[in-house]
DNA sequence: AAAGTGATCAACCGCGAAAAT
DNA sequence: AATTTTCGCGGTTGATCACTT
């Protein structure tokens, strides 16, 4: 294992001065409560020490057996939470930062191919993990449905999906390429790191970001000169956050050439005067007024203004007027091919599928 | 400024499948 | 072949942060 994460006394030494050890084993004492006998598990959140302890001791040993793992290690700890942790927070690939327009375009897509299959999804977003994945799904999607007072499941949010959030994914990832091409490319990384194509040059020094936004390291610890050392950043739970991206990694690490991700982004970015362009043409072809799935919609989503919200700005009685009603059977939407939906235990939309209906 | 509320995310739990004994 | 152990997945919870009132 080539993670070059090596942590040795001086480190183990530096971050008990740390404050974002010192923050982080203070808020788990906290957080846990009660003292932890000898023999007995500990659960909540890690501390520092133990995330150095896991750490170095898979970059020694590798990563497997994990109930044995947590016992050489010295941890107390059940593998099973042994693993969890590195898998979801402290594996070298994990990328942290917001979820981009092309990742969520790809969870929307994977997720209607697979439904909750939450690790399957994450196979193809590189550095993202199954539980963020869920995270997202059931704080931002979830949020949506809810607010249309929708089943996540009910075929009228499904058609608020496809017709409304993804063309406007695909309108945002368009307008982001087109920046950055304009820009020189250098834009990409910041606008869309999940798919964009490498930028940085194999000359280029790594690049370390100090935000919550980007990606690219291991959970809170970064590079130190001979070891891995915590990130003395942003309190985050364990009082650390950061991100690192070795000279043309990031980028490359973030997306395979042969995933679908990948084919998605071909699809994306293929003339776009042709491509997704026209999609939208036709995404957003005509808006039959109506009113939708308990109608509680008009306004509701002014609760959610985040910037990377699409659907900021629209109401959802607006959202519902665009897919037609639920219980006509979305006759009434107009703009889009009517997708056979007979088998959409596999596969109730696709970008494929768009396509093939002279969507692109 | 304080309290209340919602959003986010790390971590835990239970279960079934796979691997090991 | 049967039993035990380990692994991995999906669902859920709880702590913390951010925003609103």
């Amino acid at each position: 294992m080539d993670m070059g994460m090596m942590c040795g006394l001086d480190e183990l030494e530096a971050l008990a001065m740390s404050p974002g050890g010192s923050a982080a084993s203070a808020a788990t004492a906290a957080a846990t409560g009660s003292s932890e006998d000898e023999g007995d598990l500990r659960r909540g959140p890690w501390t520092v020490e133990e995330d150095l302890l896991l750490v170095n001791y898979i970059a020694a040993h590798g990563e497997g057996r994990w109930n044995s793992l947590a016992r050489s290690a010295g941890l107390k700890r059940t593998g099973k939470s042994c693993r969890l942790r590195w898998l979801n927070y402290l594996r070298p690939d994990v990328r942290r930062g917001n979820i981009t327009a092309e990742e969520q375009l790809l969870i929307l897509e994977l997720h209607s191919r697979w439904g909750n299959r939450w690790s399957k999804i994450a196979q193809h977003l590189p550095g993202r993990t199954d539980n963020e994945i869920k995270n997202y799904w059931r704080t931002r999607v979830q949020k949506h449905a809810k607010q249309l007072r929708c089943d996540v499941n009910s075929r009228q949010f499904r058609d608020v999906v496809r017709q409304v959030w993804m063309p406007r994914l695909v309108e945002r990832i368009q307008a982001e390429y087109s920046s950055s091409s304009a820009a020189g490319g250098g834009g990409a990384v910041q606008a869309a790191p999940a798919v964009a194509p490498a930028t940085t040059t194999a000359s280029a020094p790594p690049a370390y970001h100090h935000h919550s936004g980007t990606y690219g390291g291991a959970g809170g610890y970064q590079q130190g000169a001979d070891g891995m050392v915590p990130a003395p950043d942003k309190a985050h739970d364990g009082g650390y956050y950061y991100s690192y991206s070795e000279p043309g990694q990031a980028a490359a690490a973030a997306m395979s050439p042969d995933d679908t991700s990948s084919a998605l982004r071909s699809t994306l970015t293929t003339d776009a005067s042709h491509g997704a362009a026209q999609q939208q043409h036709h995404y957003y072809a005509a808006t039959p007024t109506n009113e939708g799935c308990g109608g509680a919609g008009g306004g509701a989503a002014a609760g959610s203004p985040a910037a990377d919200d699409v659907f900021a700005g629209t109401s959802w009685s607006e959202l519902l007027a665009a897919v037609g009603r639920e219980d006509d059977g979305g006759s009434s939407k107009v703009g889009l091919p009517d997708f056979e939906l007979g088998d959409f235990e596999d596969s109730l939309w696709s970008l494929e599928d768009l396509c093939l209906h002279q969507l692109c």
